[in-house]
DNA sequence: GCGGTCACTTGCTTTAAGCAAGTAATAGGT
DNA sequence: ACCTATTACTTGCTTAAAGCAAGTGACCGC
């Protein structure tokens, strides 16, 4: 609701830049989630698998508005909800996600489904276009 | 030189697993030195752009090593220094950190040079290829 | 040997993350 | 209308990480 102030850029590198928005151990997550899965309220989020306090994940959540990956709507059905939604900045990021899931799956040992991961490095463009259409319905393409 | 001890990981989601190992506002500028510039030594590294404390730059360094993604030799032709160089493993970041070069140069005001970025654009995975060409040189396939 | 450079260290301050408990607004049942 | 549970945050505190400035010992060129 505060003003927030977005994180100063430490460099005009494309990689720096991206690192002063994103660049931290949640943010990622939580685009990961909307992405993925049909998370879309703030308990989602917290309860979603890795544990993220709750004054860390307001403030992430903040942060991707203030940055305009993600934009925040009362629930209709809900009153006392909001949900989340991925601006169409913030869906571009699915490129990136897709590589690091490729990365992991071949270099970590992590439970990402081979099938999709397969499906990923087969043809990443099909696969980013694929979550596109679903990405579509769902945000009104904001 | 410690033995160090890598960071746990928070779940097994691939994207998460990731962030463990690079997620911070540091490590993937080391990649990217690595894979963009001829930056090797560790003062290359504290001199370039961004300004990294020298014992932060230490401490992603050993921690880059302990998780396989660099390694480290010391200088044929001066024995205070280091060569840093990509592992395979860190050399397969290359897609992620054209994936966020794309998206920085799309959606932020960025200093990618434009013919890059569009190269990057219309076939990544060759552009990635030619990364890998002059990478395969200069660390002898590691 | 000597002055300068190199890759770190050390000690300290500041910022961010993590944890536990609390709060105001709202929902849903009676 | 009233009560209880839930939701999205806050607040206060502790702990870990980042940032800064100044060292240190090995090693280079001379």
């Amino acid at each position: 609701m505060a003003m927030r102030i977005s994180r100063p850029r430490r460099s005009s590198c494309p990689i720096a830049t991206s690192l002063d928005i994103f660049g931290d151990r949640w943010s990622l997550l939580i685009i990961r989630d909307l992405l993925f899965t049909d998370n879309r309220r703030f308990s989602d989020f917290a309860r979603a698998g890795e544990a993220i306090a709750t004054n860390v994940l307001t403030d992430r959540l903040e942060l991707l508005e203030c940055e305009g990956l993600i934009f925040r709507r009362p629930d209709p059905a809900d009153g006392r909800k909001f949900l989340y939604e991925l601006t169409g900045k913030g869906f571009d990021l699915a490129p990136v996600i897709v590589e690091m899931v490729i990365w992991a799956a071949r270099h970590e040992r992590t439970a990402a489904p081979p099938d999709l991961v397969r499906e990923m490095e087969r043809d990443p463009k099909k696969f980013v276009k694929g979550l596109r259409a679903r990405w579509g319905r769902s945000s009104a393409g904001a």
